[in-house]
DNA sequence: GTTGTGACATCGC
DNA sequence: CGCGATGCCACAA
């Protein structure tokens, strides 16, 4: 039987999002990509899935966050907050953080992503 | 056991 | 640059 293992394993793997997520700075985003990037190959799951999959995980990873993680700083890779009843309010957490939104509700991930300004560019994660 | 759907990324038009 | 299709996993109904 081996029906807690891929439950496990999920486990594993959210906390490993949610340790990255932490460790994002105010005013700041990252993709789900970025963060998919630094995790680790689950054992027993084929390289290629995970590479299709991961960021997807991610987004299901921060659907069931715990309350101490900054998950509005999480947004997609074209700068947008996925639209989902709360996106609203992660709208403003991240305006109140000081990140700005054009006219079309998007961010400048130059300025605000993990490629940001030099000077301000966040810690070197895991 | 099946089916539908998702807090995504990427590639083509 | 924007919009649509695709990928073919995990989980809830």
């Amino acid at each position: 039987m081996r029906i807690q293992l891929p439950y496990l394993q999920r486990m594993q793997f959210n906390q490993q999002v949610w340790a990255i997520a932490r460790q994002i700075p105010p005013g700041r985003v990252f993709t789900y990509g970025e963060i998919a990037q630094l995790l680790s190959l689950p054992e027993g799951i084929p390289f290629d899935q995970f590479i299709a999959f991961r960021a997807r995980w991610v987004g299901s990873a921060m659907a069931a966050c715990p309350a101490d993680v900054p998950w509005q700083r999480v947004i997609n890779a074209q700068g947008m907050i996925s639209q989902r009843p709360g996106a609203e309010e992660q709208r403003r957490l991240l305006e109140a953080e000081g990140v700005t939104f054009n006219e079309r509700g998007r961010v400048d991930l130059k300025k605000y992503g993990w490629e940001g300004p030099a000077e301000s560019a966040p810690p070197r994660l895991i």
